[in-house]
Formats: structure tokens, C-alpha cells, sequence
DNA sequence: ACTTGTGAACGATTTCACAGCG
DNA sequence: CGCTGTGAAATCGTTCACAAGT
């Protein structure tokens, strides 16, 4: 029952009820209310409520919402219930290696195959059992493999050049790390991820006394 | 010419318009026009337009924007050009690691002048000149330095104990890289940075066709 | 009795269209 | 003439309040 226009800020807040159901789970609660959330997440319960109302009729009038069922919903939305998401990384730097360390992508079935790297000291070698390819090799192992996005994590500067080369993959997706504010076509969807961007809205607000 | 109420959305868009100043400057455009920015950022030239003028006339009608001018006036916005802005990593794994080495850091004036960590093998080391104390040292040393805001990556069971922590101390924001959706106080801004969430936004879109 | 699901009211943000100014 | 700055309109998202269901 997948509607035609879902709000994208339900979307973005999909993980994070995904997350707190995980954790209800782990408490052993078996069964959840709207007003539950409040508690947990900064949400009015009537966000929750329109926002999972947009996928069917998923509670129960009078009783609340089963934790195990909705979850298996949301994990089916989000699409990490019935297949592992392969990627790759380019750019084996700091980043990269941070993200090949990173216990949490388990958890969404998202695996890391391969990385790529243009500095010949690194290429051939493994970081947590993941090869490191030349960048010369990045289209070849794409067709090779089952990917349908990578995570770039390679210097600004060579941004622009490796997503010139992506087009011409059948890659639909980039997680960019880069400094570069990456957009690149209709057919692939760039995740823009920009850490310093998001601290410096905080230098915003802490700038001006602690008001929201 | 601060305004009373920026919407929270052109806060956020503040630091892109930054990172594109700067490569507007490095290219060596001195002027440029609000339809300029639409190749550059998914934008429509009336937002950028907008969220300009909640700060005053920055633009010259018939002309543009003066590359430079607009750069210095967004970076005293974000507080990035008159201080530095000092913090403090606690918890020192992967993700504090490539912090440490993350030089865009340098860019926007921030400073990690200290990790915290609980692990023996840890403390008394310095990465890349940061010292490493003990956990129970974070008090006393947030106290005795001048550090407004913490970077949390602790593991996901360890944080609301810090924040509980955190909560008796001066410090005014948290940057969350722990899985937990933390909600502090009205004196503490928490920004909830979940890198998996937002990958997992991306699935959701990677599942339905292209269709933004 | 209790909590969901939802139209309607409200609020915020984006887009439009043009007046204002260099 | 060109491009900014800005009210007004349109759109989008949130909150309210209650009907509906168990």
C-alpha cells in the first residue's frame, strides 16, 4: 500500500522511529503508544501518527501500535528487510576508514565490497577485509559487482571528476563526504553529507543565546 | 541587522552558500547573480534571494553579489570569522580518530583540543597532538577550558550517562554521532548527526525508481 | 475507555511576479 | 536594462480536535 506523495521529512524521520523501535524491542516492550514517542523523540504524537498513517492502517484503535510489526514495516519500507545493500567506498582515506570500521551498518544489511584508492602504497591491501582496487579499476569492479550506490569519500578536488565517471556507471546513488556540494542528474540520487556544514548551524545557535 | 525570526531552513543553507562562495573565490569570480547559484545547488534563485535579505541589502540590484563581501558577511553570521571555535571529542574510536584528522575543520575556525575516553591503553596518548584523558577527568577538564560544545562518539549505551554528565557542566551544545536520538535540555542544542539514518533516507528513494 | 486515523485549521516555507534601484 | 528585494499567492507540513474502531 505505498501511497504517491509521501512528505519527505516523514522520510527522514522513518530511521529514527526504526531506531527507537529497536531500542522499545530491546526493553521487551511489546506493544506502544503515539504519546509513548513523545518521551523519546521530540515529536508530537500526531506527527507519528499521520506520518505511519501514510502507509496503511498500521495501529490499533484503542490499543497502540505492536512494536515487532511495525518495525518489520518500516525495515520493509526502508528496504533493509528482504535484501543486503552492497557498496563501495572511493577514496580510502580517513573517512573511508572510519566507515569500514563502523559496527552500525550491520544493522541496515549495508555492506561494504570494495574500496578504491588512486595511492599506490594502498592499493592491493585490505582494511577489514575489504580489498583496496586503483582507481583505474572503479568502472570495471562497478560492473563486476551488484552495486547500486558507493560512498565517496575522496579529496574535494576530485570530486567532479569521479562523478563525471560515475554517469556513465549504472550507479543510482552517491553518499558524498566530500566538502563539494555534489548534484548530479535525475537518475542519481546524491545523499550530501557535510558534517562541517551541519556544525557550523550550530555555531548559528550558539552564537545567539541557547533560544531554539 | 539580525533578524528576529530566520527560518531554521535558511539557517541550513547558510553554510552551503559559504562552501560555494569559496569555491566562487577560488575560481576568481568576484560577482556573481542569484541565477548563477542554480547550476551549483539544486536551488531556485528566489531562495537564495530570500534568505539573503533576512540580513540586510547584501546584493546590488542590476549587478549581484560581491563574491567577497557576501562571504565575510555569511562567515560572521556563523560566527566562524571572529573566533575559534574550541571543543572537545569524548569518547576516542574510529569516528573521534578520523575527526581528529579531518582537516575541513581548519576551514570553519574549530579546534578539538581534547578527547576523552575510558580505555587505560588510551589515556595519557595523543592523536595527531590532541591529549587523550580519562573519562573521569571530563569535568575538570571542560571546566578549566574554554570549549562551548562537545562531540559525542561514545558507543550508543554509554551516552545518556554522559549526558547526564555533560548536563551539571557549561557546555551549551552536543554534536551526537552516537546512534541514540538525544534530547537534552533548552540549554543544551543537541545535534543529532546519524549517518546510517540518513542512508537509510537514500534506500528509501533507491527503492522507488529515480523519482526525487 | 482508550488510542488511532483524519479532515480542517493553522503555520511555515517556497514560489511567483513585479516594483525598486543601480 | 538587469538583477535584487519583497509583498502576495500558492504550496507544503504540522497541529488540532474529534469521529471511528476495538
Amino acid at each position: 500500500m505505498i501511497s504517491f506523495e509521501v512528505p519527505k521529512n516523514t522520510i527522514k524521520r522513518l530511521p529514527i522511529y526504526l531506531r527507537i523501535l529497536e531500542n522499545l524491542e530491546e526493553e521487551g516492550k511489546a506493544v506502544f503508544s503515539s504519546q509513548d514517542f513523545e518521551s523519546r523523540m521530540d515529536i508530537k504524537p500526531a506527527v507519528l501518527r499521520k506520518d505511519l498513517a501514510y502507509f496503511g492502517n498500521l495501529g490499533v484503535r484503542g490499543q497502540g501500535y505492536n512494536v515487532e510489526k511495525l518495525k518489520a514495516e518500516i525495515a520493509g519500507l526502508l528496504g533493509i528487510s528482504s535484501q543486503v545493500w552492497e557498496t563501495a567506498i572511493i577514496g580510502a582515506g580517513n573517512i573511508a576508514r572510519a566507515l569500514m570500521r563502523y559496527g552500525d551498518f550491520k544493522r541496515i544489511n549495508l555492506k561494504i565490497v570494495a574500496a578504491f584508492d588512486s595511492n599506490p602504497s594502498k592499493i592491493g591491501k585490505k582494511i577489514r577485509d575489504i580489498s583496496v582496487y586503483g582507481m583505474a579499476d572503479m568502472e570495471k569492479q562497478i560492473a563486476r559487482s551488484s552495486i547500486k550506490f558507493v560512498i565517496l569519500t575522496v579529496p574535494g578536488k576530485a570530486a567532479e571528476e569521479i562523478v563525471a565517471r560515475l554517469k556513465r556507471t549504472r550507479i543510482r546513488g552517491i553518499v558524498n563526504f566530500t566538502p563539494r556540494y555534489l548534484q548530479v542528474s535525475k537518475k542519481i540520487k546524491v545523499l550530501n553529507i557535510n558534517i562541517t556544514a551541519e556544525i557550523l548551524t550550530m555555531f548559528y545557535y550558539l552564537k545567539r543565546g541557547g533560544k531554539k
